[in-house]
DNA sequence: CGTCAAGGCCAA
DNA sequence: TTGGCCTTGACG
């Protein structure tokens, strides 16, 4: 019998059973490492009878594959590092990362035998994943996830406690297996500034040369920058030849359907500047075969192949460790919290403002109205885009600010809107269970930016329709557009909010004005607007139905 | 040449 | 279908 030392006494973060060794990923057990195999390289696809929050342990992880597999994925298991070749051997590109996680272990390990607390003996597993109380997915207990991360009031039950650890903690592993991005990477960055005096339109109007890109980043940093995954699935698609497909098509799960879109989709979507691969891209879509599609999708489709319309969007993503940046930065300068959750609007919407003028569809418009666009969907972008880095552990569940103040998370996602926080905290625990990855964060960020109360701009329409084609042949299901929805509404309450302050509350109004310039412009047109005209403004935002939320009751101490 | 994460095999 | 054990093969 030959037990590995390193992986002896761990437990397996899907089920909880015996290590085995890393697998796919992460270090799982034997069968997790079996189920996930299967899973991936027959394409199963699962659905949970009950309400896709099923306990999984070593016990009943037979019971539910669905949330099994759903679980495997949340916890970061990689579906990447399934051959599609079925090469035996050898090492993948996960091998560093492997290699750099184990000596983090042992180091950790290290620090933990001398500070060992009395009567404890923790785990190496305790120091790397939640404690089981504190796992997000599968949990049917009375505990709701969301307290943990998000109410003020349980700092102390936190089990992120520092950047390190939260990055430790990435269900994606992106922190540990990323050598292109961490922590002390963007901390070291050159501080972000942009004139003060310019304004959102004067940052629209300029088309050719980027004011972001000049004033702030030198060249050899990109503000869009798509931190390359471990394995790169574009790579491994376009390897593998679509040829293969039909092998995969016999199984009575799947239709034949339309063909893939032509690149020429996605690329509109998309900046003229990445170019990289679309000709690869165009031509693997030009031969492939009829796809097949689930008749009814199933919140995981395990599918290498589908992929090639949402990567292209994909490449455009902000890195998810700028808005930890902002936090860092902006928290130790504020004595407000409003203040701090508006700095870090701030500094996010100029990267908004700057992805949005990279977009072919967007700058179709007239100035006036990408204006009028990104002053009704600039604050879902944002909150979706702090929704995406807390789901992958970039974010801290509080920040301390100058005066001491602990600052939840939802708090500066919502621009302080506090009464619908613990509503998002649930939006966060659900993606984060349904498995919200990257190509849903692309999908999100346009449907957002995209807003549908601005369909009567036919490029807009035009544009949700081809994100949303895009998206359904990956991933989209009638839960994820619910919950996108649910996240719409919260943003549109917290922009009526932090109107609200201003005659509510005018000192922290007036406290949050000059260095939040762009952001108090933003709303105060879009405020103005309302008065005059018949663009959906704030005035016109829905009201969020009663049955779904708290009520709205604004607390402005 | 040992290690160890891939894929494969097969009894339950 | 599951999961424990076996085989493979690139890499250090």
């Amino acid at each position: 019998m030959v037990l590995r030392p390193n992986h002896e006494g761990e437990s397996c973060p899907v089920c909880g059973d015996r290590v085995s060794g890393y697998h796919y990923g992460l270090l799982t057990c034997e069968s997790c490492k079996g189920f996930f195999k299967r899973t991936v390289q027959n394409k199963k696809q699962y659905q949970c009878s009950t309400d896709a929050n099923c306990q999984v342990d070593r016990t009943c992880r037979k019971r539910c594959p669905s949330c099994r597999f759903q679980k495997c994925i949340t916890m970061g298991m990689k579906m990447e590092a399934v051959r599609a070749d079925r090469m035996r051997g050898g090492r993948n590109k996960f091998g560093s990362f492997y290699k750099r996680d184990r000596a983090h272990r042992m180091q950790r390990n290290a620090m933990r035998v001398t500070t060992v607390l009395p009567g404890g003996t923790p785990g190496p597993q305790s120091s790397f994943y939640p404690p089981p109380e504190h796992q997000v997915s599968s949990s049917t207990t009375d505990q709701t996830p969301q307290n943990i991360y998000f109410d003020q009031t349980k700092v102390k039950t936190e089990f992120i406690k520092t950047e390190y650890d939260a990055h430790l903690q990435s269900p994606t592993l992106s922190s540990s297996t990323n050598q292109q991005l961490s922590v002390s990477d963007f901390i070291m960055r050159p501080t972000y500034s942009i004139d003060p005096q310019e304004s959102i339109a004067a940052l629209l109007g300029n088309t050719n040369e980027d004011p972001l890109l000049r004033h702030s980043f030198p060249s050899t940093y990109q503000i869009s920058e798509v931190k390359q995954e471990p394995f790169d699935y574009t790579e491994h698609f376009i390897h593998h030849p679509i040829h293969e497909y039909p092998i995969y098509a016999t199984t009575t799960n799947y239709v034949p359907m339309m063909p893939m879109p032509t690149v020429s989709t996605a690329q509109s979507l998309v900046t003229s500047t990445s170019s990289t691969n679309s000709g690869r891209i165009t031509d693997t879509s030009s031969t492939s075969p009829l796809l097949p599609l689930c008749p009814t999708p199933t919140e995981t489709t395990v599918d290498h192949f589908y992929n090639s319309t949402m990567a292209e969007m994909c490449k455009e993503l902000p890195d998810g460790g700028m808005i930890a940046k902002f936090m860092a930065d902006a928290r130790s300068s504020k004595h407000d919290s409003h203040a701090f959750a508006v700095q870090v609007a701030e500094e996010n919407l100029k990267l908004i403002v700057a992805w949005a003028k990279k977009n072919n569809l967007f700058t179709k418009l007239t100035l006036d109205d990408q204006m009028n666009l990104l002053q009704t969907s600039w604050a879902t972008v944002h909150i979706v885009d702090i929704t995406n880095a807390m789901i992958n552990g970039h974010l801290s569940s509080h920040y301390k600010i100058a005066n001491g103040e602990e600052v939840s998370a939802g708090f500066i996602a919502l621009l302080g809107n506090s009464p619908f926080v613990p509503a998002w905290g649930d939006l966060v625990v659900r993606l984060q269970n349904m498995g919200f990855n990257k190509f849903d964060y692309c999908a999100f960020r346009l449907m957002a930016l995209f807003d549908q109360s601005m369909e009567n701009y036919q490029v807009v329409s035009e544009a949700r329709s081809r994100v949303l084609q895009a998206w359904s042949e990956v991933r989209c299901t009638p839960r994820f557009l619910d919950l996108f929805e649910q996240l719409r509404q919260i943003s549109y309450d917290s922009i009526r909010y932090l109107w609200s302050l201003s005659s509510s509350c005018p000192r922290i109004w007036e406290q949050l004005n000059p260095s939040t310039s762009l952001v108090l412009e933003m709303i105060k047109t879009s405020a103005s607007r309302a008065t005059v005209s018949t663009t959906t403004s704030i005035a016109q935002i829905p009201v969020i139905h009663q049955t779904a939320y708290a009520p709205v009751v604004y607390m402005t101490t």
